[in-house]
DNA sequence: TCACTCTTCTGGAATGAATCAAGTTTTCAG
DNA sequence: CTGAAAACTTGATTCATTCCAGAAGAGTGA
């Protein structure tokens, strides 16, 4: 299993270490998770791994890209390994728990911007706001916010 | 041209305060800025107000409705004062700048996702990425990156 | 297999955005 | 005009992230 991840960082020309090993299988089985996870899921495998190491794997793989950072607004950073396959996330406002969508839409409509003022555009990023499940049954009464927004 | 502020504040049951009337006017005359720059914007004018003021003030309009928080993954918290008509940004990679872009396409399609989880979503955020006029002509010969990732 | 070199990691300190807390001032309803 | 709630000031604190210097490890060529 860690064949794989040897050889996803020999493929981008990344050394092999131990610690990008663990980060690489704690993403795979944790998707959407902080920083601050991720260091506590690779320390439970290897207790010595500094934290500035985290954030340093975490940069390179995310350069090299291997992963991906996602940030919702008013969130910490979160990491994902599923790259290349174009796809988006459901988020919930009240808890922050993240889910993987696929692009609503055909091909790749999404690359074009009504007016792009000139930007030459190399990827569009969706994120859909909203209540999950557990939020939604737990709260049937009153919705706080009330609020509206399409696209 | 304080009074569209103030009555905008009084329409959200909002009390009318010299700092939440200069972070109005501020964000109104530019847009799309970072906390750190509104806190410099309205002490221009008036140089007393206390940073802490300037947070509860953004906070207190974003819960309310009358400004947004935008955050694109790697930066700082911005604000913007153009709420509630639909529209979603364009950001530098490389310089950070960020522009207004209206819906790409029609009416409300991006509410609907291809496979929701079970989620009640209400708002669909999009975030182009790519770069600007300016940082495209600045470095016509590489593109260090060459990353090309539909939505 | 054995060094040699460059990358990566460790440990600790520092930065900077954002929040918390206590006390004072201001707004606005009555 | 007066009182109570909301908002602001000042100052300290938290927390994610980054910077730094030295030690360890990975990979290359002999």
């Amino acid at each position: 299993m860690t064949a794989d991840f040897e050889a996803q960082l020999r493929a981008v020309s990344l050394r092999v270490t131990r610690p990008r090993l663990a980060v690489l299988a704690a993403l795979r089985d944790h998707p959407h998770v902080d920083t601050d996870t991720v260091i506590r899921l690779v320390r439970a495998d290897h207790p010595t791994v500094s934290h500035q190491a985290i954030y340093d794997v975490l940069r390179a793989l995310t350069d090299a890209g291997l992963v991906r950072r996602i940030q919702p607004t008013g969130a910490v950073a979160r990491y994902e390994s599923r790259v290349g396959d174009n796809h988006h996330h459901v988020v919930c406002r009240s808890c922050g728990v993240i889910a993987d969508v696929d692009c609503a839409v055909g091909s790749a409509p999404c690359l074009t911007a009504s007016d792009d003022h000139g930007f030459v555009l190399d990827e569009a990023e969706v994120v859909y706001w909203g209540a999950c499940p557990d939020c939604t049954t737990a709260r049937t009464t009153s919705d706080p916010q009330g609020r509206k927004e399409a696209h």
